[in-house]
DNA sequence: AACTATTGATAAGG
DNA sequence: TCCTTATCAATAGTT
């Protein structure tokens, strides 16, 4: 298709390279898609340029829903196909990743009919059980939700006593200091009659200032 | 290309569909591999058929490659980092490995909490956000539940209704051959008046037996 | 699966 | 990158 056959070999040169690739891609990314629809087939279809950059085509919403298909289908093949024979590093390695993949898959799949997600796909049966489990979770949770408020009610109970306490017995101390300060003013006033000593305000106790200037008095 | 334009819309003839998948699959596979090669591209095709079988391409020697290069290219992306160029094929794994058990062990602790489980962790107010939560979840699922049993109701409803209808249609061909026979009855009575004919005794009619014989009497 | 009429992809050029 | 056009590969429909 064009003008002349074109011969199966790297196009040596570079315009035509990147000319040829990017109108060959949205061709394959076109084709790819029509496929998907024409016959309700999961594509997914991932091009990297010589340069690195990424194109990509996936039927499903998520490319990842499709990578997650191969890799559980690819999975179950080699299960059966190496029965833990010669296995080398690598085949390790892809066949501990494919595993790890599938499993997220599962718990995502599940994740979302715990949020109540996804629910066409599953039956009366499943649903019910799935309501039944639910219901658990959520006494349990209520449960300890209540618990955890009667805790704090009751550290806030406790820590209003000691408040409280500590603020009488502050109060108590300004009473002394009060006194105090009295029996020395009564003591100023016999000893020099001819001065006039107002008497000194009174400020105000903010009950709740820990760090008030007043602790320090112990 | 071909004879007339094609509609882009799944097509239903589940033939046609079939000769039009594997036509086209080969095409496409044709046509990532002639990319990959006239445009030193990497390429990686996965096509899983309507019926779930796979059919692959990849440019590399293996698949995997290709996914693994892709995951970590979109990884980078999501994690808007720049992908460092000095990283060899063994961190690759180990790296792609401890993201994939982070995310699991993630997954499985939120798991555990939809269950109810595990809730010892976890503050008041993710505990509230948890039941919120969940108490929508549970709306949905049972919202989904109603549905499908409103939808089991209605079919076995309408069910009932042709089988009644089959079972009335079935009644009056059973009155039409009785009234034959009772015609036939006459004639021959009316024809052999020395011989006594007893009436025929009737068969028990069972209405939801769709296979009665009674079916081939048009 | 093979054939073939027709379309659609694309190479080359601007 | 986009437009145009000549060419031919891909393929829809048929046998």
């Amino acid at each position: 298709m064009g003008r002349g056959r074109v011969e199966m070999k790297r196009i040596e040169n570079k315009i035509n390279r990147q000319v040829t690739f990017s109108k060959r891609r949205a061709g394959l990314l076109k084709k790819a898609h029509e496929i998907s629809i024409l016959c309700d087939a999961e594509v997914s279809l991932i091009v990297f340029s010589h340069k690195g950059k990424l194109f990509e085509y996936s039927s499903e919403s998520c490319m990842e829903k499709v990578l997650e298909h191969y890799e559980r289908y690819s999975y179950a093949e080699k299960q059966l196909k190496v029965p833990d024979s010669h296995v080398n590093a690598q085949t390790n390695w892809s066949v501990e990743y494919s595993r790890l993949k599938a499993k997220i898959e599962l718990l995502e799949r599940n994740q979302r009919h715990y949020l109540g997600e996804d629910l066409e796909s599953i039956s009366i049966k499943e649903l019910q059980n799935l309501e039944q489990q639910l219901d658990t979770s959520l006494k349990h949770i209520r449960s300890r939700k209540n618990q955890l408020m009667h805790e704090s009610l009751n550290h806030l109970q406790r820590k209003e006593k000691e408040i409280l306490e500590e603020n009488s017995m502050l109060a108590k101390q300004i009473r002394e200091r009060e006194s105090i300060l009295r029996t020395h003013q009564n003591q100023s006033e016999q000893q020099n009659r001819s001065h006039h000593v107002a008497p000194q305000p009174q400020p105000q106790l903010n009950p709740y200032m820990a760090s008030s200037p007043f602790l320090n008095m112990g």
